[in-house]
RNA sequence: UGGGGUAUCGCCAAGUGGUAAGGCACUGGUUUCUGGUACCAGCAUUCCCAGGUUCGAAUCCUGGUACCCCAGCCA
């Protein structure tokens, strides 16, 4: 498509491009229409044209204002700004009314009086051709009062529609004799209650193309076949432009569902908390789960544009975070699953403190402060009392580094009574702040924190929506089958002091943990709360995996 | 059984008659105070199948096969 693109422009076929991105305003934005966003807005950029962001607002009984505003909130969020004002197609109204009339006047387009039963019967099935309604050949005058007649609201709705006059034996479902206006006695977001009737998406997306001049229309595969439609309308109307549909396959993730359907029944149901939560595929969704604009347009960028069908591997757009905030989150350290750790040669007075690099490559990143005192939390995954071959962490009588301090040994094990662990009586050895031991390699290197300066925290722990990688597999099995019991699990962390003071949205990587960014909805008031974007890799377990 | 599409590595995806890019995943290894990162190496004698044209075919021709979309007064 790009290389369509540039082709036509090379060869001075076109002088510059104008595209669009048209949703209806009937539901949050997904990763699906990011894609569809990063194309428009993309292209348009990478050829010096414009963008036009139009809301496809003709259904005024499925629209309402405030998906208008979040969209628009997305569009921004993604990095991307629209040419011009914001447009709808429910600007072009009269415009279209007018053509309409042109049609009946060219004899072209006839009102129906059948119902939409009487509709579906003649227009036959995919093999049998369909047959031509009984009002096909009323008079241009009769046509043109009916149609009057529509828009002031005097039938009821469904009582009659406008057709195109075109061909019911043809192949092609959608020329036999498609609808071009429908009656809706609804209230319009946009034009209130100034129209009865209101157009059909065939009838409206190509003029309204036409009418922006729009170079390039892209849309899905599945309008493939209305383009011989779109462009009958180009060719009968007087229309200002002619712009070109093109069609792409659209882009699929596994163990997601993007249907607005089913994204919906997931928020009404209430599975998820709401079209935000970090666990919906939406645009704010990925947001507040810690994406970033730029890792979504990489994604993108990974995945590519064709014409067949696809289903990407989420593991891309883990990929396309991790990428982005290995270079760009600053590092902290938390613990998840605290175990207690006492380092006995250690005064209880202690209250040293360490300046370590916010990053590790990034030195504009600049300093922290990291207390070190006698008592501290480790996590429990990092020390076991019977360790297997090849772990590297803590194990009585092993060693182990402290992140960015030192090098401690493990001399007691702590039980209760009931023969859990309670804590870690270990020993330091102070030589060796920023330098190796003497003699001796420590391997592992395990993340902590101060437990008189740490701060609690709670953190989420996202987690694959669906375990099936195709949930929506079975075309009515019940897709909720296949939800994943364990996508959220809360727990109470402990984080170092420089997390007291976070922003929402503000994402960090946990050191040996994860990418985590703090919940904007939710950190506030001196709360805070944690998602887990993405974990980091994790090379143990596959090694403990392949163990076992 | 009508019309419209699509088939290249486990997943995306370049390639448009000159001898199969790249990314993800995976597998080894090096470096490392993150079992992370980075780096190195490996990973399609073959492009849905079968014929044919050609010096030469993923690309052209013929015939199959599989899958997707279309019978809303939704978009």
């Amino acid at each position: 498509m790009r290389n369509q693109i540039r082709d036509e422009i090379e060869s001075g076929q076109a002088k510059t491009i104008v595209t669009r991105f048209p949703p209806e305003p009937n539901g949050f934005l997904h990763i699906g229409h990011a894609k569809s966003i990063w194309v428009n807005f993309g292209l348009a950029e990478q050829f010096g044209g414009r963008c036009h962001l139009r809301f496809d607002d003709t259904n005024p009984a499925k629209e309402e204002q405030a998906y208008i505003d979040a969209i628009q909130e997305d569009i921004r969020w993604l990095g991307y700004e629209w040419s011009g004002a914001v447009r709808f197609a429910s600007d072009y109204f009269d415009q279209l009314y007018a053509w309409a009339q042109h049609l009946v006047r060219e004899g072209k387009a006839y009102v129906d009086d059948l119902s939409p039963e009487e509709i579906r019967e003649y227009r036959g099935t995919l093999t049998e051709p369909g047959r031509p309604s009984p009002y096909r050949d009323r008079s241009v005058d009769e046509n043109l009062d009916l149609l009057e007649r529509m828009r002031l609201g005097e039938f009821d709705e469904g009582a009659k529609v406008l057709r195109a006059r075109i061909d019911m034996a043809a192949p092609n479902i959608n020329l036999r004799d498609p609808i071009l206006y429908r009656i809706r006695h609804a209230h319009h977001h946009q034009t209130g209650d100034a129209w009865k009737i209101y157009p059909s998406y065939d009838f409206t997306h190509g003029q309204s193309d036409a009418i922006e001049g729009i170079t390039h229309s892209l849309c899905t595969l599945e309008f493939e076949d209305h383009r011989p439609l779109y462009e009958w309308f180009l060719d009968q109307l007087p229309v200002p432009s002619r712009p070109r549909q093109t069609e792409f396959a659209r882009m699929n993730v596994n163990y997601t569902v993007t249907s607005k359907r089913k994204l919906k029944l997931l928020v009404d149901q209430n599975v998820v908390d709401g079209w935000d939560d970090p666990r919906m595929p939406t645009i704010s969704g990925l947001r507040r789960r810690g994406y970033t604009p730029a890792s979504l347009r990489k994604f993108c960028d990974m995945t590519g544009v064709s014409r067949a069908a696809n289903v990407v591997d989420i593991a891309m757009l883990h990929f396309a975070i991790r990428s982005d905030l290995e270079d760009n989150a600053p590092r902290a350290m938390c613990v998840l699953d605290p175990l207690k750790v006492v380092l006995t040669n250690v005064p209880a007075d202690h209250d040293e403190a360490f300046e370590v690099p916010g990053h590790p490559a990034r030195e504009d990143m600049g300093m922290r402060r990291l207390p070190f005192t006698r008592e501290i939390w480790i996590d429990r995954d990092d020390f076991m009392e019977e360790p297997p071959k090849k772990f590297f962490r803590l194990a009585p009588g092993k060693e182990v580094r402290l992140r960015n301090g030192y090098v401690i040994r493990c001399d007691e094990v702590i039980k209760g009574g009931g023969g859990e662990i309670e804590a870690l009586h270990c020993s330091v050895d102070f030589d060796t702040l920023g330098k190796n031991p003497e003699g001796r390699k420590v391997k592992g290197v395990i993340h902590w924190v101060s437990a008189e300066h740490g701060v609690p925290v709670e953190v989420r722990l996202y987690d694959n929506l669906f375990l099936d990688e195709a949930p929506d597999r079975d075309k009515d099995a019940d897709f909720l089958e296949h939800l994943n019991p364990e996508s959220l699990i809360v727990v109470e962390g402990i984080a170092e002091p420089a997390l007291a003071k976070v922003e929402p949205e503000a994402r960090y990587q946990f050191e040996r943990v994860g990418y985590f960014c703090a919940d904007r909805h939710a950190c506030r008031d001196g709360k805070l709360v944690f998602n887990r974007t993405v974990g980091l890799k994790d090379s143990w377990a596959k090694i403990q995996k392949k163990q076992s």
